[in-house]
RNA sequence: AGCGGGGUAGGGUAGUCAGGAUAUCCCGACGGGCUCAUAACCCGUAGAUCAAUGGUUCGAAUCCAUUCCCCGCUACCA
């Protein structure tokens, strides 16, 4: 049974692409899929407004236009237009793309949180913040960096990016340097507000119970929604949109951001002449296309935000897998990174194949792996041998036989075969599982290619012109049945065959059920070739656009780390004097499980010590026992794949790495200078 | 070790949530056929102890438990 048609109002929308960068293979991930449904929905018969738009405002953005010496709006329109453009390129047809920084999204925005104020769940603290003295600025998220007080490592002000990936609250980081200056950050007292997200866990945890979409996005949700911390949402930045009252303040950029999916639907309906509250005022349908890595935004953030300011919640998310290169993890600094301009568009391929290989390769919330070699199979087998060839071989010989589509009445066993594929893919869609939809779609074009075999109508028409009529019109039917049931796939490709065929109206409104109407009977033209086939030499010449991304990344990669290498400034005696390095024999030694580097070690330096070494791959843990070894005994106490690690063992850090030992045996304990 | 994602024929991949009889699809290998078609297409064969062990069950790739192995956790990010 299909959820659609539905007679609430149907909204889908996308993740917001951030206006600081260009649009790769990745964001296709989340829009592409999106499209298809809102087209697939079309093919049901049922209207549906697909909103999108640039995130305009938080800090990077603010850091980068400082970067390239341009204002924040100018990076942003700059951006806005690079992502329309792409979008109509690849056939994601958005009813409107907005944009969070147009007047209608800062009004709304001021409007919600003035609602969640006077709801009581908005509430002014006093925290401690980064403020740099010399810039005589306050320092939110990016512009901060320092040490994260649950691992230690280096991190920035708003997520411990290096270390243990947790969500940083304004004020938490220790010791805060300036990023633009580089100068210690003092701590200031400033009152922030805060969201009380914690008031909304009996809330969310009913909720989510109900919310639909992908069990990727719900299943993390509802292990968040047991633990919720209350949001700081304002932030000291001139760029974004003003907290209400507070000239000094804007809201976090994740508070405006999703907000843009209202005020785009506003805007849009102001345009249409459409109604936008039916959607986020009543009982509606509201889908959220999102990358799973903004889950906890759309799930528990974001619905009760809307909760608390009294607007429809999501009635489903889903949540898109991420992307790999080459089987390698997405990149733009490693050179893992397809773009849609450069590297595809420009190019001359056509946005179909790359919306099939995205709809197709794999389930949508696994990981989906871009590779030009797979791209070449599936483009040669699939497109062009099954569906391209099955419609050209069927409308060519039905051109050139018979002129015309002949008269006469479709097999039921045909009609009982594209039925069940329209079944199919339909069930397939509502579940968000677009690769079975296509894979269903794929399979009558199998099915009319074994059909035209077996009835050998080349055949037929030199002894039975009336049989072989029949075996031509069944298979047009088929061919009109892939045409409609490819559209949302391929909707450049199936309007040209839509056209091609003769066929009435406009494919891209006309309805999956139109397939089991009959192939009205006309003059029917010579086909043109759909899709051909993609060269060798052209793969070639893709993959070492690649792998010369990846070599001067990876090159530009070694030289950053060593100049950070060389950069060792000189120290004082004093300074010197703080290392408390000594002389130790090792008492055991063993490999520790799930490492092939390091080795738990027992060492005595005058006290028993365990320290954890990296040294497995040039010494045997058994040859180590009874050896006299150099340590540092006052570092400060790691965990290092669990096990704590209480001093360093020194060793030549060279292409093997090899462990100091005294020349002559001494005393455990004996200082080293 | 923790967190996340995985382990299904030579490669890739579906099926796992809601257990059911010959485990899907694409490529590759082998054999045959067809000639309308873009050297396309069709048919067939070989190839998987569904990572392992134990359990639940009439029945397990699927549920439960334990173990092993691989990948990511360095930013930018959908």
């Amino acid at each position: 049974m299909s959820n659609f048609p539905s007679d609430k109002p149907v909204l889908i929308t996308c993740g917001l692409p951030y206006a600081n960068g260009k649009c790769h293979i990745g964001h296709l991930r989340t829009y592409v899929p999106a499209d298809i449904f809102v087209r697939s929905l079309r093919k049901q018969g049922q209207e549906a407004a697909f909103v999108c738009g640039s995130d305009a405002h938080g800090t990077p953005i603010v850091v980068n236009a400082e970067e390239q010496k341009i204002t924040p709006s100018e990076l942003v329109n700059k951006y806005h237009q690079h992502f329309e453009k792409i979008f109509k390129a690849m056939e994601v047809e958005f009813s409107i793309f907005g944009n969070t920084d147009s007047p209608t999204n800062h009004a709304r925005t001021n409007s919600i949180v003035e609602a969640l104020i006077n709801g009581g769940y908005v509430y002014p603290q006093v925290i401690r913040l980064a403020y740099c003295p010399h810039d005589e600025r306050f320092l939110p998220d990016r512009y901060v960096e320092g040490i994260c007080p649950y691992c230690g490592k280096v991190a920035r002000g708003d997520e411990c990016d290096q270390g243990c990936g947790k969500h940083l609250e304004p004020g938490e980081i220790k010791s805060a340097k300036c990023r633009i200056c580089g100068n210690p950050a003092e701590y200031r007292e400033q009152e922030h507000f805060f969201f009380k997200l914690s008031a909304f866990g009996d809330y969310l945890s009913d909720y989510l119970k109900t919310l639909g979409g992908t069990s990727n996005a719900i299943n993390y949700a509802k292990v968040w929604a047991k633990e919720l911390k209350d949001w700081c949402i304002t932030r000291n930045l001139e760029w974004g949109v003003r907290f209400p009252g507070h000239d000094d303040l804007v809201v976090y950029v994740w508070v405006d951001a999703p907000i843009g999916y209202i005020s785009f639907t506003e805007e849009w309906a102001n345009k249409t002449g459409g109604d936008w509250e039916k959607y986020w005022r009543r009982d509606s349908r509201i889908i959220h296309f999102i990358g799973e890595d903004i889950t906890y935004h759309h799930c528990i953030f974001w619905p009760a935000m809307l909760k608390g300011a009294g607007y429809t919640q999501p009635w489903a998310v889903v949540a898109s897998g991420m992307l790999k290169i080459d089987d390698k993890k997405f990149s733009k600094s490693r050179g893992f990174v397809v773009w849609v301009d450069e590297d595809y568009l420009d190019h001359g391929f056509h946005p179909d194949l790359l919306r099939y290989y995205i709809a197709n390769y794999t389930s949508h919330t696994k990981e989906l792996n871009f590779s030009w070699k797979v791209f070449q199979d599936k483009v040669n087998n699939e497109l062009v041998g099954a569906l391209g060839n099955f419609l050209h071989r069927t409308q060519h010989f039905t051109h050139k036989n018979f002129g015309a589509v002949p008269e006469g009445r479709i097999d039921d066993e045909i009609l009982e075969k594209i039925k069940s594929t329209i079944d199919t893919v339909i069930c397939a869609f509502d579940e968000y599982e677009f690769k079975k939809a296509t894979d269903a779609m794929m399979e009558l074009a199998q099915f009319g290619n074994a059909y035209f075999q077996s009835h050998e109508p080349w055949a037929l028409i030199k002894k039975d012109k009336e049989a072989c009529a029949r075996v031509v019109k069944n298979c047009l039917q088929i061919g009109k049945a892939l045409v409609l049931l490819f559209e949302p796939i391929l909707p450049g490709n199936m309007e040209k065959a839509w056209k091609q065929l003769g066929l009435p109206g406009d494919v891209h409104s006309a309805r999956f059920e139109n397939a089991l109407t009959e192939f009205p009977s006309m003059e029917l033209s010579a086909p043109e070739i759909l899709f051909t086939k993609i060269e060798d030499k052209k793969i070639k010449e893709m993959e070492a656009i690649l792998d010369k991304r990846i070599k001067i990344a990876m090159s530009k990669e070694k030289k950053h780390t060593e100049e950070t290498k060389e950069e060792k400034t000189e120290i004082t005696y004093e300074e010197f004097q703080k290392l408390d390095i000594r002389i130790g024999k090792v008492l055991s030694a063993e490999n520790i499980k799930g490492s092939d580097k390091l080795l738990k070690l027992e060492v005595d330096i005058g006290e028993k010590r365990q320290i954890v070494a990296g040294i497995a791959k040039s010494h045997a843990a058994a040859d180590l026992v009874g050896r006299q070894v150099v340590v540092m005994a006052n570092m400060k106490p790691a965990k290092l794949f669990g096990v704590e690690s209480r001093g360093m063992v020194l060793a030549a850090d060279g292409e093997e790495t090899v462990l100091l030992m005294p020349a002559k045996e001494v005393k455990e304990g004996t200082r080293v200078r």
